[in-house]
DNA sequence: TTGCCAAAACAACACCGTGTTATTATACTG
DNA sequence: CAGTATAATAACACGGTGTTGTTTTGGCAA
């Protein structure tokens, strides 16, 4: 009831501009992107922008962030075991979301989007799902570490190519899928 | 002798622009550099970088392509075996190469470079190597795509890792590293 | 309803990088 | 050494930037 205030016109500004910058990301890369045209898209006033970010890399580091909070919560309740089929069904869920109507992480996760955030995103994911290390406690720390790059990076590589493409995989299918190449690849 | 001549003033300035531009892209990222600053690095007129470039992307362009043309001939004479051993020997190869004297390649392949870039580069290599597809006749064509782009994803993403890390593994532990994934995440 | 006040809009500003043109100077080639 | 291609120089309009001072608007609370 405090910093909740007199928010209504704030939190309207804020979110038309993260909405434009989606929109705006949708056809070229965030660099090529003026604060002039965002805020003629936004029909937002530029001295305004810069009430509120610096820049429109500032602008879309908010939005990341609040979806690196919202998968948190999001998979926060599913389980954490190694079961495949838990698994499966967990990153099926992920992907499902990503499918409907969340429009702006198609944006994040394609390739106009900030390679870092994706990989902090699939590494959040993986975690949670308890794809973090090997299970043979015989295995070198050292290529945990590597074998959890490799996937996480493999799979940003196939979210993107499964976007791209159309989303012609189902989430069951891509998380079937994910699942494979990632045991396949463990060093245990 | 048609098209070499005058070339001695015309190397020189398209070689000193390439190397100022690696030498800016160890500090910030290509978008964020000025063909002013990028000039004034080079001592050479602005101008004169427009007579041979459009912007700081075709110049990248240019080192890219060049680098491929190179990794391309440097390993046409690699053995296209699917044993172990000779796939070690040849990815070992090229990290050797990375490694050494060709400084603007860990620049390119750092999380700086063009991500796009990076896949081709890894993908040339692969595809050299004998890596393409996977020998089970059996393996769903689509899933063997797949496949491919989880390899060249993940082997980019080790890659930048091993670069940033300062290089603690040698070329042939990374490449049995990558031997070792690669073959885990095949489909057959 | 009304008044207050935070936030948005508006206008104006100097600044800087851009891309282009016309001209002059320079260095390579034959 | 002469001719010519290439680089340097200077000047230009243009557009986006980030900031400041002022005015208007919209929402909250008395």
């Amino acid at each position: 009831m405090k910093e909740a205030k007199q928010s209504r016109k704030v939190k309207y500004t804020q979110t038309t501009l993260k909405d434009s910058l989606i929109e705006l990301m949708k056809e070229k890369s965030i660099s090529k992107i003026t604060i002039k045209e965002l805020c003629e898209r936004a029909d937002v006033n530029r001295t305004t922008f810069y009430a509120h970010y610096a820049d429109q890399f500032q602008l879309l580091k908010s939005i990341e962030d609040e979806t690196i909070s919202w998968v948190k919560e999001t998979i926060a309740g599913f389980s954490g075991k190694t079961s495949k089929a838990d698994f499966i069904k967990n990153i099926e869920r992920v992907f499902e979301y990503i499918i409907e109507n969340r429009n702006h992480i198609r944006v994040l996760m394609s390739e106009q989007g900030d390679i870092g955030f994706q990989r902090d995103l699939l590494a959040v994911i993986y975690e949670q799902c308890g794809m973090w290390l090997s299970n043979d406690v015989n295995t070198d720390p050292a290529k945990s570490v590597l074998y959890f790059i490799f996937l996480v990076n493999g799979s940003v590589g196939l979210i993107q190519h499964w976007l791209k493409t159309g989303l012609k995989e189902t989430a069951a299918e891509m998380s079937e899928l994910i699942y494979s190449m990632s045991r396949g690849s463990r060093p245990d």
